[in-house]
DNA sequence: AAACCATCCAACCGCTCGAAC
DNA sequence: AGTTCGAGCGGTTGGATGGTT
């Protein structure tokens, strides 16, 4: 039996919104949101429209706050940076944009920015980073970035005119406390021949250069997927153009997202969170992981003092150990070495 | 001026997921 | 455990606009 629509399609308006829509849409919601329902919003509101356009529509155009217009040199580059690093992950990169929403961002990449990159040159064997198939929106799957020790490269390798793209800038392209990277594992990471599902190590340098940093360890884990996360204590949290929230120390229960927050504080201020749902204890886990983490911290400042490389060390070796699908002691302590170290990473 | 083409981007569509029942 | 439903996401479409011939 098919899924019954979600609204009645003969009876709901398409197309352009009119002015006079939009003003409707946005009284209701300044007075009462979205009420947790939207498809229920439409007839309240006294609209002929699908619930799922008033949220386009809304999200997408008339929330406050949307920026629109030309995107900067730095929009630029971290749009580049992220989608070498996890492909079209648009509510993601959009996450780290303020003011921009994915579709935004999908619009400009599409039309703009993958032609600048490409600049004139060819595009044979190029492209972006073979992205895994959709799973779902909670098991990112990110590439590896081919890093190398040339400025750029990794852009390069996916768009010719990457490079000269972003060394128009002076500056090299460093973590701003907005951006979020992704330092992932690729698709051979995955486990999918993993049978208790965890998979593919997320590793998000968050927020790092807050003088009150926080370590976000946070494991991701659908079906399949495992996410380890870094980020700032800021509690900033990021927002996809669906209002879709990372970063800032979300947190995730339930469902197949288990697990417990676990923190602690050392001079810097980290702390950390895991989230685990691989099949084993969730308790178990915690303890596991929270030993590790407080263990961990005499050698925090230590682990300041890694460099980019090491950081790639630590990720790749995170990466083939996790081969088999579970989050290993050594991934933590690569993670955390990598988050430690990323409070002061310049990108290449 | 008209036809054609390229670009832009708002909106739609179909899918997957988690929650609720 | 199975079904239904709303939310969220990314891919795609199509109308509007501007430029070129």
């Amino acid at each position: 039996m098919g899924r019954a629509p979600c609204c009645d399609k003969n009876n709901v308006k398409k197309g352009p919104w009119s002015p006079e829509e939009d003003a409707k849409l946005k009284e209701f919601m300044d007075k009462h949101g979205t009420g947790g329902n939207w498809i229920a919003l439409p007839q309240k509101a006294g609209l002929r429209r699908c619930g799922k356009s008033c949220r386009l529509r809304w999200l997408n155009y008339l929330r406050p706050n949307i920026k629109h217009g030309e995107f900067t040199e730095h929009e630029d580059r971290v749009i580049c940076s992220m989608y070498a690093s996890i492909g079209s992950r648009w509510s993601i990169i959009a996450s780290q944009l303020p003011g921009r929403t994915d579709n935004d961002i999908k619009n400009y990449w599409n039309t703009k920015l993958k032609k600048k990159l490409m600049g004139s040159t060819t595009m044979a064997g190029a492209g972006p980073p073979p992205r895994a198939p959709r799973q779902n929106h909670h098991q990112h799957r990110p590439v590896l970035l081919p890093y190398s020790s040339s400025p750029h490269s990794n852009y390069s390798n996916f768009f010719p005119g990457a490079g000269a793209l972003l060394q128009q800038s002076a500056e090299p392209l460093t973590l701003q406390p907005q951006d979020h990277y992704m330092l992932g594992s690729s698709g051979s990471l995955n486990p999918m021949g993993n049978s208790n599902g965890a998979s593919a190590v997320q590793l998000q340098l968050l927020h790092a250069t807050t003088a009150h940093r926080q370590l976000q360890v946070k494991e991701e884990c659908g079906s399949g997927g495992a996410m380890i996360a870094f980020g700032c204590g800021d509690q900033q949290s990021c927002s996809s153009s669906d209002g879709t929230q990372y970063g800032g120390g979300q947190y995730v229960h339930g469902g197949r997202h288990h697990g417990k927050e676990m923190s602690f504080d050392n001079n810097n201020g980290y702390s950390a969170y895991g989230v685990y749902g691989n099949g084993a204890s969730a308790v178990e886990q915690e303890h596991k992981l929270s030993f590790q983490l407080q263990h961990q911290q005499e050698q925090q400042q230590a682990q300041l003092d890694y460099s980019y490389e090491e950081i790639k060390q630590l990720l790749m070796t995170a990466a083939a150990s996790g081969a088999d699908g579970l989050i290993h002691d050594s991934e933590l302590i690569g993670a955390h070495a990598a988050a430690a170290a990323a409070g002061k990473l310049t990108m290449m």
